[in-house]
DNA sequence: GCGTAATGTGACCAGCTGGTCATATTATGA
DNA sequence: TCATAATATGACCAGCTGGTCACATTACGC
């Protein structure tokens, strides 16, 4: 069932660490700007100023190299939902919906790169394990929504005459379009998050939130 | 502001239908496996049985051929879409919803390669005049979406206690989500669509329609 | 100082890419 | 029948790809 781990091989792991987050550092920003199949190899020897065959030192091929770059991104992830869910722990459903939503702007904020590689490898084929990898991503995220709803539920701020797994997944289907349409302003109608400053973005966000909160509290 | 519509060479209309069509089938298979960049020239020689330079004959690039897909995409969503508001224009606006859900699950069985190359376009970077295609693509299902829910706020369907353009964007994102799961299935959080019979995927369809409706209509 | 193991290196490989072009084939019209 | 124009063709091009490997350099234990 659990995608095998490719671990980078021993000669990386005794590399310099800045010498290693050299290497990660390009071959992220190149997966990011061309994705996995048009990803050049020679442009990451190149820019992080290594041989060809020492690439193939460190990592066994191609393959290798992405899902260890993606494998810190899922760890990034993991983080950063577990701390974002722990600090409102006590907020009641619709705020921590909101802080949630904050935090997922904070991610795309500070790890643009990151970002760019979950929506390529959402839709590309080639993509190896994309299934695995798209599903052991989304895992975190979700995995804190359902049972957040359910004890929503419990303490009365969620409204109980209502499919919760459809209420979910329409929740988790509005912050993700919301993060994409932050990402990427053309997928955004009508909310205008291109053209926003931080206020009009928080704006935007408490305005979401309220019409989740309007349509699910009870009435 | 209108992006340039790249028309085949003359060659290419005045070839006989037939081989038009064998020619756009395969490159829209070729483009939908393979996305823009990697897609293969070579490929939709190979399979259209036409040589390399007849091609050229009919396109003037790769740019162009894609473009011209994408041209007859964009058509065919237009008129989806148009039969689909049309013939629910008595309905009330959660009726309307469900019909265009299930427009959008004929398209997508009726057409998946057009609903992959859609699905890839919307997040690779190399695809020529991306925003603006994806653009002029999402225009024609939401600038309906947008008439019909004023409209059904006037009649009545609709609250009118809530920020009509987040609500619409809530209702966008939940549709089209709806769809990626069902193309999908490892995007599908919960709903199991993938393992649904006919009938199951119309009770998932009814559901989803009816959290929204709870949310959404007058208390 | 020396032998051995680990690491670094870039020329090289086959196979692919989008695109070109001289030439061969076919259709047209008088 | 024949000249001319339109179309079809595939060998060819430079440039790229992921990956390999023989060899140079360095580090390490004695």
């Amino acid at each position: 069932m659990n995608a095998s781990l490719p671990q980078p091989k021993n000669t990386f792991r005794n590399l310099p660490p800045e010498k290693q987050e050299r290497i990660i550092a390009v071959a992220l920003a190149e997966f990011a700007a061309s994705g996995y199949r048009s990803a050049s190899l020679n442009n990451v020897v190149k820019r992080s100023e290594i041989a060809k065959g020492s690439l193939y030192q460190y990592f066994a091929n191609k393959e290798a190299l992405f899902l260890h770059i993606f494998e810190r991104f899922t760890e990034v992830v993991k983080a950063v939902t577990r701390e974002a869910v722990a600090s409102v722990a006590a907020a009641d459903f619709f705020a921590q919906l909101e802080a949630i939503l904050f935090a997922g702007i904070r991610f795309i904020d500070e790890h643009p790169d990151y970002f760019q590689i979950y929506l390529r490898v959402l839709f590309e084929q080639e993509v190896p394990q994309r299934e695995a990898l798209v599903a052991r991503l989304r895992l975190f995220p979700l995995e804190y929504l359902g049972p957040l709803y359910a004890a929503g539920q419990r303490r009365g701020d969620i409204r109980t005459d209502v499919a919760p797994a459809t209420a979910v997944f329409i929740v988790d289907a509005t912050l993700e379009r919301f993060l994409q349409a932050y990402a990427r302003p053309y997928l955004d109608s009508g909310l205008g998050l291109a053209a926003s400053d931080a206020q009009q973005l928080r704006m935007a966000v408490t305005t979401v939130i309220k019409v989740l909160r309007d349509g699910l509290s009870p009435r």
